[in-house]
DNA sequence: CTAATCTCTCCAGTAACTGGAAGGTCAAGG
DNA sequence: CCTTGACCTTCCAGTTACTGGAGAGATTAG
């Protein structure tokens, strides 16, 4: 199947899914005479798993780890377990993060009058 | 003020400071006679403006509102709430997405035995 | 046969820096 | 006076993960 079937069929834009044959992640299996790249079945769930991979967070390369133990029938689901917990502590640390801006500034715009007066509790303390 | 001067006073990196200045956001207020940039302390003070203002997630864009708004005594505070909201949203957006990917990963996580065996429901949801 | 639709490659741009090269400037020490 | 080292300058390239577009070839429908 061409390009944009394969695409469509793993809810990815063609241009991603020719970026991701580029930098060698899901390559197309073979190309047509004519230079088409052509996918099949395999090449279409790789995509897939990358999409939901990305989907979680994982870089580009977390996802070349997850796809490459994808394919190995040697993996052990620690090493699986591994890489995801990497990423769920990345996650947690975003969130703690997240909740205090979101706490420091909610404090700040529950504080500021929002009328016509120039002061304002949000620009004194960036200021 | 040289800039390395400048840039320990605003805790910014020398590097940031001739970036804002290149970008016009926060542009040295003179050049010595060799072209060095000159800062003084109301330079270092925008600065200082839009580093607390970045930590808060605003875009290079967002800051610029801000420290126009910082610098003009006509400002309400209303138009700095409006700001200071949308980026609230924005941080809200982006923890309801963070919870999500949270529990949906801790629980694949939780449910990965993490042994030498290839069976992985994180793989499973993946694939 | 032609028009529309695909597809290809290559280049550029995004956000907000960061690193590094090549070269000019300045202050201190010998 | 000279040198050494710490500054400073500009400019270019790289980062992440795409996305848009140009220009050109391929394929398909009517």
């Amino acid at each position: 199947m061409n390009i944009s079937v394969a695409s469509k069929a793993a809810g990815l834009p063609v241009k991603t899914v020719r970026y991701y044959a580029d930098i060698g992640l899901v390559e197309a299996p073979s190309r047509s005479t004519s230079g088409y790249r052509t996918y099949d079945d395999v090449a279409v769930r790789k995509l897939m798993f990358v999409r939901r991979s990305r989907a979680f967070g994982f870089s580009i390369e977390g996802c070349r780890e997850l796809l490459n133990l994808y394919q190995n029938q040697d993996r052990t689901s620690s090493e699986v377990k591994r890489i995801a917990s990497k990423r769920l502590e990345e996650i947690k640390e975003k969130q703690r993060e997240l909740q205090s801006l979101h706490d420091e500034l909610a404090h700040l715009v529950t504080s500021c009058r929002g009328d016509h007066m120039p002061d304002c509790p949000i620009i004194d303390y960036l200021g």
